[in-house]
DNA sequence: GCGTGTGAACCAATTCACAGCA
DNA sequence: TGCTGTGAATTGGTTCACACGC
């Protein structure tokens, strides 16, 4: 049983809400409570909760800690993948300090850039390496996960780069698509994506 | 006709291609090359082109030139709707910075921040204003977005705030859901949702 | 042949309708 | 009554099959 994408993108948005409950120490919640937070209906909800292996009560609702748990496990966020920063630029150092990432099962190891007078500088808690030492650092701690933030025109030999050192997932921030064999995963981050449908958004209410 | 999300996030992936192509001088592509370029059926780019109204020649394609003005006119990208930013941290400072929304139809015209030793400090183009002066800048430039890089603990109130001064589209980058009146448009760029769909890919790789 | 364009068919995703349980 | 859970119906999206033009 293949989980459809829509739903999957559903699944941490409950998360993040389950953990703003929880902070509010709210033990239960209802599927029509998520719903309305979410802007959708209160059936997608519960086949969603179905999906991912969680039983409600009757009359009271999911268990927010019991609800939060079950998505964890499902989304794979409680064992920490190993993830390296390559581009150390603005975009490249707000994302190395964003603190959602190791919340949701990425961890954080180390930063490259390819401009020498970057090397040794610090972000947060990270010194910028060498592009040279990228085979050793991936190597020894076992890296999963590269997150590309440089420019467009170096993005497909990056990628290419690490992959060929055995890199296995790509998030890329570079407003272009990336080649890669079958058997790595590539996430487009695309904010280009972003702009382009709020102006098409606009565009129509203008035309109202 | 309303035209589906799917559809709609596809469009300016098309645009980038194209523009790509453009700079390499070609001048016709057929479907099966952007199908292959975008992972998706080249069907579906047929139809895809089809909402957006442009036609293609038999045995040649459609005019990457051609292809990609019909495409700006679909998204309204050649009008470049105004935009203010709230948040100068360091996600705030990379998209001030950001090339690609200009491109894409968003006029970045003025960047806010709470902090007031952050007033004054400069980010590229621009001077941090303070929060006061958010209602007469929104008034007189006619700002129409909003765009939120604030912590998750301001994102509502800020929202609030910029909705009350007569904004209608807000893009929110703060990792929590807004709520707004029907009229206005929002965008949530969650990057914690990238995150976790990561985690759960790989670890649904590792299961097998 | 090699390309686009499009109705029909198929599969994915959401919503409806209602059973079951405390 | 107030909630979850789920098969059935519906709507949304994608792919198939094939007509047509160069």
């Amino acid at each position: 049983m293949a989980i459809h994408e829509p739903t999957l993108r559903r699944i941490p948005l409950y998360h993040q809400i389950l953990t703003d409950l929880e902070s509010r120490k709210i033990e239960y919640v209802s599927s029509k409570y998520l719903a309305t937070f979410m802007r959708v209906d209160d059936t997608q909800v519960r086949k969603d909760v179905s999906i991912i292996g969680h039983r409600g009560k009757p009359k009271s609702g999911y268990s927010v800690i019991g609800l939060k748990k079950a998505i964890g496990e499902f989304l794979g966020i409680n064992y920490q993948n190993t993830a390296i920063l390559i581009g150390a630029g603005k975009l490249g150092s707000a994302l190395a300090e964003y603190p959602g990432f190791e919340e949701y099962g990425l961890k954080l190891v180390a930063i490259f850039d390819s401009a020498p007078e970057r090397i040794g500088q610090v972000i947060g808690e990270f010194t910028i390496l060498s592009i040279e030492s990228l085979p050793r650092v991936i190597k020894s701690y076992k890296i999963g996960i590269a997150i590309l933030t440089v420019p467009k025109t170096a993005a497909q030999t990056v990628c290419d780069n690490v992959i060929m050192r055995g890199i296995k997932a790509v998030w890329n921030f570079a407003p272009t698509g990336l080649e890669v064999p079958d058997d790595v995963i590539v996430r487009n981050e695309n904010l280009a994506v972003g702009a382009a449908l709020l102006s098409h958004h606009l565009k129509i209410k203008n035309q109202e």
